[in-house]
RNA sequence: CGGGGCAUGGCGCAGUCCGGUAGCGCACCUGGUUUGGGACCAGGGGGCCGCAGGUUCGAAUCCUGCUGCCCCGACCA
């Protein structure tokens, strides 16, 4: 089999790279920095959308649209914000182009704006200053939205799906009227990442706080999940912000409680980006392709016929139909690959490529026994099933898969998931395989700096399913109340 | 912002050192044989060699300048 992927072990970034672009899910644009994302990689995108989506409008969120840009003098409103942000802003400074008289065009220096305006890196700036003028009362709260966007964020560094320089998210923005339903939000909404994580993605999460160096910009509180990958490094798939009154502040949001008292509103906002796509690739793929879990396949089962004349097409092409009517009637998305242009092999290893979850070939054999044979993209394994069978088999299976993947990953998570007591244990970790160290740190921003100078791993997050434990930090040997995760990270 | 690499048909590359009719694989088109793990034969189409100058009888190749992208590091979701 020509392998046009370069096997994890031998380059796992190179891997990466590899499958997105051999598996059709992306590519780079002419762009610096920013990606096209090919139909087979946007439809998985929109699976999680629709999923996510769905759990937003159940927990009584409304979707709304909000500027591309936003006026500079906004950014600056928040102190942290415009620090955290300032770096990363891509800046529109002109509205008009004019022929350079030579066949090109130049800016044109009298098109100057006024203000210049800043391509959003996030959109709390606009939404709050927009929220001011539709709150009032405490009966315009909770006011509930998340918007579906594009942003932008000028990294120096970037990487197809996991960072790149435009990237599509989407953003909740709440208002509430007291702190305690702010924070409930908060955790509600990283409760729904963290079950879409292992449910719909199949991979397991750690949800956590994050430590205030790696807060967002603004936020009180900075809530995470992270996943960790094949390679034994982290990757944060979601964050829920508890922003307190800082936005309401910076941009006079009040509103009036049943006494008539004015007060500050209380906020939250929440995202996940098509870096999700990132993780989820690495979570489970192989070196033959992507492996994805049934409930975000645009394709979960592909029929390959296998024939030699005509005639005998035609005979399974009726079989096939049969069986893709009574696949389709449960909601299973089923691609018939009739394509006479190609060999079976060729489809086998497509399909293994694209990560189908589910392969069924039927082929002249089968005719004669009233079979057809299933191949599970997870495991490979074969078997043949009756083609009476099928249709109850195949939804089984794919739930075998869908729970095999996430158990494999989880517990890839389990055997490279440490507790160093010391220095030693734990810097020997992190010069190997990597993994999750849980160890005890003194709680202070300039050990967890120091630790990351040393190792380059950071605290991913402290876990709220921690115990309470009494230890000393494995750098300083201050005490410490309980362990949070080290990790490299994406 | 440093370090490296690349730019030649749709894609992947060779050719550049040593200047002399632009080539290979894949893909594509036509016909035939094939089809249970990436088929084969025959024929065919397609290229401002990244851009701009220069040297030369002659430049993909030598010289100068520019541009773009990728990879590796420091910042970040």
């Amino acid at each position: 089999m020509a392998n046009k992927i370069t096997p994890r072990a031998q380059d796992y970034s190179l891997w990466y790279n590899d499958l997105v672009k051999e598996a059709g899910l992306a590519e780079h644009s002419s762009v610096k920095g920013c990606m096209v994302i090919k139909p087979y990689g946007f439809a998985i995108w929109e699976k999680m959308q629709a999923e996510l989506d769905h759990r937003f409008k159940e927990t009584g969120h409304q979707n709304a649209y909000f500027p591309l840009f936003i006026p500079k003098s906004f950014l600056s409103k928040e102190a942290a914000h415009i620090e955290g942000f300032a770096k990363e802003c891509a800046v529109v400074t002109h509205y008009r182009l004019k022929s350079d008289g030579k066949g090109g065009v130049i800016v044109d220096p009298d098109a100057k704006l006024e203000e210049e305006l800043i391509v959003r890196p996030t959109s709390e700036t606009i939404i709050w200053n927009t929220y001011k003028n539709w709150i009032q009362s405490y009966r315009d709260l909770p006011l509930l939205i998340n918007q579906w966007a594009n942003v932008v964020r000028w990294e120096m560094r970037t990487r197809l799906f996991l960072r790149t320089t435009e990237f599509l998210w989407q953003e909740g923005h709440t208002a509430h009227a007291t702190s305690d339903e702010a924070v409930a939000e908060t955790r509600q909404m990283l409760d729904i990442y963290a079950d879409f994580a292992e449910n719909f993605m199949a991979m397991p999460v750690v949800k956590g706080t994050k430590t205030a160096n790696e807060r967002f910009a603004g936020a009180i509180d900075t809530l995470c999940i992270e996943a960790m990958m094949q390679d034994g490094k982290a990757l944060q798939a979601g964050t829920s912000h508890f922003l307190g009154q800082n936005f309401a502040k910076a941009f006079d949001v009040k509103f009036s409680d049943k006494s008539g008292n004015l007060e500050y509103v209380w906020a939250t906002s929440w995202g996940v980006s098509t870096r999700l796509i990132g993780a989820l690739i690495m979570a489970h793929s192989d070196d033959d392709g992507l492996v994805l879990p049934p409930s975000l396949a645009p394709i979960q089962v592909i029929i390959v016929p296998i024939y030699k004349q005509m005639e005998e097409l035609q005979k399974i092409s009726d079989a096939a139909n049969v069986l893709m009517k009574e696949l389709k009637a449960q909601g299973i998305s089923v691609k018939y690959d009739d394509d006479d242009t190609k060999k079976p092999g060729w489809k086998f290893a497509e399909s293994e490529l694209k990560g189908i979850p589910l392969r069924i070939a039927i082929g002249p054999r089968d005719l004669e026994n009233g079979t057809a044979e299933v191949v599970m993209r997870d495991t490979k394994s074969k078997q043949v099933v009756s083609f009476s069978e099928l249709h109850k088999e195949v939804p089984k299976l794919l739930k075998q898969i869908q729970d095999g993947i996430y158990l494999k990953a989880l517990k890839k998570r389990e055997e490279n998931t440490y507790y160093p007591n010391n220095w030693d244990e734990f810097s020997e970790i992190m010069k190997g395989e990597g993994g999750f160290a849980w160890a005890h740190w003194d709680g202070t921003a300039e050990t967890e700096l120091k630790i990351k100078e040393l190792t380059k791993a950071t605290i991913r997050c402290i876990p709220f399913d921690r115990k309470e434990e009494k230890g000393q930090c494995i750098l300083t040997g201050k005490p410490s109340e309980g362990r949070v995760i080290f990790a490299k990270a994406y």
